[in-house]
DNA sequence: TCGAATTTTCTAGTATACAAGATATATCTA
DNA sequence: TAGATATATCTTGTATACTAGAAAATTCGA
């Protein structure tokens, strides 16, 4: 480390646990200290307008490839691959890769390789699960707390599904379908809650992009929503549920088909999975 | 950047989507290739034997300063200053700043500094909520799922947490609690959505470390606790949920008590939070 | 020809240097 | 003295070089 000339004298050993609550300055500094703290003036809400800094955009589509399966489960990931494509250095997509590592998207194995991870089965039927009861706890609230204004609008937003739907146009369908929860959860005031769930829908996406497209399916999500939105203006929060459940259950775990499908997409743990299958 | 001498004709431009599916190696290069992917031949579950890294080491000890609330809301972090501290350099140091600022826990402001995030109440609030409904849906599946050895088990936890309340060793106290409900989610076969829980409650615990402790506090926690499991073992379902609720209900919101106590701790958003002091 | 030992080549983890911008201090002007 | 300007210095973001270890490719021995 190179001696700045004056940060030698700088050595204050044994600090761990030195400055506890005390949020002012210290008062040993002779020459410029720079103020050592100033509360984040960045508004508190975290991270909206940042410029984009290039690891963002790497671990965005990084994500997306994933996430489409266009990246399969297995695949290696070549960090000196992304620096050429992307024209940057190493360090911003070492940290895209390691955000995906902590969505448990991708495994890295520390002198070998990172690699697409497999689907865990057991994770897939448990975010259901959380998710299911996140969403429950949403539509609950959303009913008693809707104003006319929000379920106008998430009216608006179920319209433009249908007409995203009609028109074939499966990614702003899909837009439109994270809208709708989202306005569910800010009716609710619970806002929070639903980038929980998004977090948890991370485990669910590759499973769901798997499942073939059936016909006639978007216009059947639209009418599953609109059934959500009745009970809500009805004020009826049971049928509120239980509309939010079926539609939610729509999406079912049939690990048979999978496994013997793409039989090394997945880890099937046998110990926590086998009932799966009686399920 | 600095031309590599071989790497200059590897354009490729446009592969953004090149590669679908295929997992077997390229069959361009003269040379040696490296078979570019195997599977991660590591077990399958994310992360537990690896050996540590350095970014681990700190990124654990800054999350304990910061829950504890040794670091307070607001403070300052200085990358240099850890560097020297662990005589690391500044790369693992960054690497574990980025992952507490994906937790909430930091806000890293691009060319000024990295502080402790402030507590934003709306935000503990809702991982209140969201904590209930995932604990409920544990609870209802352990009753159902429950073994005598699970339940014998979870008993024995509660006991030993007996224990260290009674010598009022409050560290091992809260392993103990951890434990507990860990046991439950474990034994509804749930033990993915304790791991979320745990995240969430990274939103909780600096909230909760404000809470004087109360006396006697730690033993009404066991008996709460043996209120969920005598429940479970009747497998009476709804007394159990009841009896959990009941428990995680023991830490309440009370905005105005600590906003005035500790003013800029915490973020308060009025549009979100002004319901809070209704309720 | 086949298998074991060796070499080569790649990988992630780390250290360090530099760049761009933000903020506090110092300086200058009235 | 007070305010505006200029400077100094710190900050994070990025680039790049180096290290140790893993795994493939190769060589060697039977």
């Amino acid at each position: 480390m190179k001696p700045d000339g004056k940060s030698a004298n700088r050595e204050r050993n044994g600090m761990t646990d030195g400055d506890q609550m005390e949020t002012t300055e210290q008062a040993t500094r002779p020459r410029k200290p720079r103020a050592p703290n100033s509360p984040p003036r960045v508004n508190g809400l975290h991270g909206m307008s940042a410029p984009a800094k290039n690891s963002d955009v790497v671990y965005q589509d990084l994500r997306g490839d994933i996430i489409s399966m266009k990246l399969a489960p297995g695949a290696a990931i070549n960090e000196k691959e992304l620096t050429q494509r992307y024209g940057i250095s190493r360090t911003p997509v070492r940290e895209a890769v390691l955000r995906l590592a902590e969505d448990r998207l991708i495994d890295v194995v520390p002198k070998s390789g990172t690699f697409v991870a497999r689907i865990p089965l057991s994770m897939v039927r448990e975010a259901l699960v959380a998710r299911r009861a996140l969403e429950e706890v949403i539509v609950r609230e959303a009913t008693a707390k809707a104003s006319e204004s929000q379920l106008m609008e998430i009216r608006a937003i179920i319209q433009r599904q249908r007409e995203r739907a009609e028109a074939g146009e499966e990614a702003a369908f899909h837009r439109a379908d994270d809208d709708f929860h989202a306005a569910i959860a800010s009716a609710a005031r619970l806002a929070g809650i639903w980038d929980m769930i998004q977090q948890i829908r991370i485990q669910i996406e590759r499973y769901r992009r798997l499942t073939l497209p059936q016909p006639g399916r978007m216009l059947k999500v639209v009418g599953e929503h609109e059934a959500v939105v009745d009970a809500i203006e009805r004020r009826d929060a049971d049928a509120a549920v239980d509309a939010m459940i079926y539609h939610l259950n729509k999406l079912q775990l049939d690990i048979a088909v999978f496994r013997d499908m793409w039989p090394d997409y997945f880890i099937f743990d046998p110990a926590v999975d086998s009932e799966l299958i009686a399920e």
